[in-house]
DNA sequence: TTTTAATCAGAATAAAAAATCTGATATCAA
DNA sequence: TTGATATCAGATTTTTTATTCTGATTAAAA
């Protein structure tokens, strides 16, 4: 919705491989075929993740992908930064404008406490219940 | 941002069109050119608004579109349902969910109480300071 | 009656976003 | 040392969204 799908699928796979307790390594398949998404993609988003050391990851048989922080360490921001576009944080909800911050209308305020919580948010603040979301 | 292109767009035609005073009518190629919008994309939008009774439009020399409702009869929510998907009302915001109902993340309630206020907006309610936004 | 300027409808194209494929490399275990 | 199973990097393809084109019709004015 408001987020592409490389910024939307980084937070189930990260939301998920928390939920997961007692694994040595996740592969893309098996994260996969947990959460419905394209393994190719998901691949190509876990690698960027491990990039940015979010998880850690080990090739060869009996690999696959290791959180390295919890949900409480990692900050949506950090992942639409990655992810997504740096309009996010001035285009106008609606797309009136560019630079949001001289928009007056009356969804204004409510658009820019919804961006503030976002923005400080970290995945345990979002994730409330999990085993729905991830269905 | 949170709606595509022909929602937005038809947002900022009405708006415009409303604001132009003592017109007969406005061509397309009038609008696009005040407002920046391709010329043959805003046609379509025209035709649809014309077909949902927003507009009148007459042909030929001379012709062009006429506005039949004034902002505050005009609501996000027809344009929404005209140009814009279903699954706006019940999608997540952070697209975690196809039924945002029944997330209780942090960010859920701002969600809500924005949408809410868009729903039960008309365009008179948004345009604010209209001159600013169709620059 | 011919020229000009407009909408209309649908097709075609272009651009952007999402998804998939391919070949290389790494690692473990038989 | 070979086979199976992973990631990695980049290229390619597909799908969706946005934009443009084309030919037809309409209407006013020259």
């Amino acid at each position: 919705m408001i987020f592409n799908k490389s910024t939307e699928y980084s937070v189930k796979i990260l939301i998920y491989m928390n939920e997961v307790k007692g694994y040595k390594y996740l592969s893309a398949g098996d994260i996969s075929s947990a959460i419905k998404i394209p393994k190719e993609y998901l691949s190509k988003i876990l690698q960027r993740l491990t990039h940015r050391g979010f998880v850690y990851s080990k090739r060869g048989k009996g690999g696959g992908f290791k959180l390295l922080k919890s949900n409480n360490e990692i900050e949506i921001k950090e992942l639409i930064n990655l992810f997504d576009s740096e309009k996010f944080y001035t285009k106008c909800l609606i797309g009136l404008s560019d630079d949001c911050n001289q928009c007056k209308c009356s969804v204004h305020n409510h658009w820019v406490n919804l961006k503030n919580v976002l923005v400080s948010s970290n995945l345990e603040n979002i994730k409330s219940d999990s085993f729905f979301i991830l269905k």
